[in-house]
DNA sequence: CGATATTAGTTGTTTTTGTAACTAACAAGG
DNA sequence: CCTTGTTAGTTACAAAAACAACTAATATCG
């Protein structure tokens, strides 16, 4: 037997347990709040950190399929979170854009996501989270043509 | 603007990317070559790496709900990865079994995740793969209790 | 005993995701 | 203009996950 791996040092499996564990306990800021689910989240954060954007744009900046943008703008557009517009030089684009409603509520999850962050990194010296951030920002931006 | 707030630099959100890229890298092992979800390869793990189990018992040590164990399970029966035995004493219980194939299909995926483990820390420095496991670990272990 | 509560595991139903096929708008070459 | 191709976004359907209700076996306590 290939004795002595255990799973709890097999690092896609503590990605994702500490991914899921995080996510969970953050999703109240959303979730629960809102009824938004992590996608719409992730929506709202774009329109609210970058302005108007077309879904393909956020799809891109966040690496989410255009599907889910597009369910999750739906969702967001009748929760009133957002409006949209079909630009006029090419009327297959739309520039979505936040509303009032859901400047606010990016303005209050944002605030909520801060405040978590910092108490979730608090339990770690500083220079072991530069660490663990730098290690993940580049696990996640592997490229899928880079043979993992 | 609760300005300068990069969900890049969300613990979060860097967590759940970096399980997804590395996540679905490792797949292939599991999915394109046996057709096993997720699921089904951690309950194989359990039994290959620990011997005979209950579903009950994986569930605990794998932090799985008791429905998707039960899934897997009947999924990795029907591959005849594993064998089910009521249990004498306590007719609720089933001591669940990994049978020839199944153990041999648990050396290859657990051979094929020691390479790729190895294979992706290998681009970090020895120290800083411990850290991230380290951090990792404890993130994962918060208790529910614990608000984070 | 016999009623009630627990426990292991299963099944059913609803959400959510993934994938592929689709529509509408535009672009480009003949 | 008029095929052919491409692009943004949507829709439809299948796979998977989440959650709740269920069954069968055992335990507990009057």
């Amino acid at each position: 037997m290939d004795d002595a791996f255990e799973l709890r040092e097999f690092l896609p499996y503590l990605l994702n347990q500490a991914a899921e564990r995080s996510g969970l306990a953050f999703q109240k800021h959303y979730k629960d709040r809102y009824g938004m689910l992590r996608t719409e989240w992730r929506v709202l954060f774009h329109l609210g950190r970058y302005g108007a954007l077309t879904a393909k744009e956020i799809g891109a900046m966040a690496r989410v399929h255009k599907t889910k943008i597009s369910r999750a703008v739906v969702a967001l557009e009748a929760k009133r979170f957002l409006s949209r517009e079909e630009m006029e030089h090419d009327r297959r684009h739309e520039r979505l854009q936040l509303t009032a409603a859901g400047a606010a509520a990016f303005k209050e999850i944002c605030a909520a996501a801060q405040d978590f962050d910092q108490r979730l990194t608090a339990r770690f010296r500083p220079e072991d989270v530069r660490v663990l951030k730098a290690c993940l920002t580049q696990i996640a931006e592997f490229e899928m043509a880079t043979k993992i």
